[in-house]
DNA sequence: TATTGTTATACTCTATAACTATA
DNA sequence: TATAGTTATAGAGTATAACAATA
């Protein structure tokens, strides 16, 4: 270790003499973020928690997190699809994807059974419940979440965000 | 439950008569995304993985985190700072801030030393390693990974996502 | 009494190996 | 032998309560 054990004046020498706001950030107040704010997976991530959260908070009526939600919505889209498929897709482990469709299932929301024609895989399908809470989801989604996201970006922004996003998460 | 027990045909009807391009995905192949791709919050978290996974690559010979990079970088722009303040900024909760300066002190890369002013806070300071380290880690991230990242959006995509990402980080 | 750093703890995510039943 | 689903397990990340030292 090269640094002295006692700090406080040997850290930042003259500051309590003169107070010149030489920067935008004071002694106390919010501290600097220096060339964090350029780094784009730093604004990315919490970006990304900042949205989750809203997600949460908008499809809370219906208990369903963003995984799950995507879930019932690629089984909708993709019948007759087994659960490696599925989990493969959402970029989840097969293992972690069992506890899910307990879960899922558990609710009634969807169910699996085994295909007739290779009994080792489970065919999973939307019940009639999942049917109708994925189709208010939806609407949560699209008439609160998502429509909040327009609204602080602006139509054409939120699209241009939403194709770099994928851009990156396709091709990066 | 209402969904009959066995499915394969009850799921994919007429499927093995005719094979119609009806949609961009076969009954085998990559499955349909639907409204998915039309989520940001889902594009948001697939691409901040892979940009965090690119940044683990290109920082990889120093062996830093994401997380641990961030604080390093708030460290030299905040001197004088407690742990408090230094795990606030950057949303982490206090208790697991703990062991993560565990980590980084063990390496040498900073050091905490008791307040003079007040003996119940730890002032956080950069060594001359961790600032040694500091420096190389920014050429890699600038060199490899920003410059990575700046290739494949172009340069005023990379502004314009940077801002958004901001924006929302802050706003929303 | 309030705050700083800390411990203990728990819960979620993620990741890997290995088992079973089928193929 | 290989594959689908599963179990067990371990490791991160994240969250809350409570304690000791200090204010």
């Amino acid at each position: 270790m090269t640094v002295s054990k006692t700090a406080s004046d040997a850290v930042r020498p003259q500051r309590s003499l003169r107070r010149e706001p030489v920067d935008p950030a004071g002694d106390d107040g919010m501290l600097q973020l220096g060339e964090l704010s350029g780094l784009l997976g730093y604004s990315l991530k919490r970006a990304q928690l900042k949205v989750f959260e809203d997600f949460l908070r908008c499809v809370a009526p219906l208990q369903l997190t963003p995984a799950q939600f995507s879930v019932l919505l690629l089984l909708d889209k993709n019948p007759g699809r087994n659960q490696t498929e599925i989990a493969n897709t959402l970029g989840i482990l097969r293992p972690n994807f069992v506890a899910m469709l307990d879960a899922l299932e558990s609710r009634d929301l969807c169910a699996r059974m085994r295909s007739a024609n290779d009994r080792r895989s489970h065919i999973l399908v939307l019940t009639d419940r999942g049917r109708a809470v994925l189709a208010r989801a939806k609407k949560l989604v699209a008439n609160k979440h998502e429509a909040r996201l327009i609204e602080v970006l602006g139509p054409a922004n939120h699209a241009a965000l939403l194709e770099m996003l994928a851009k990156l998460a396709q091709e990066f």
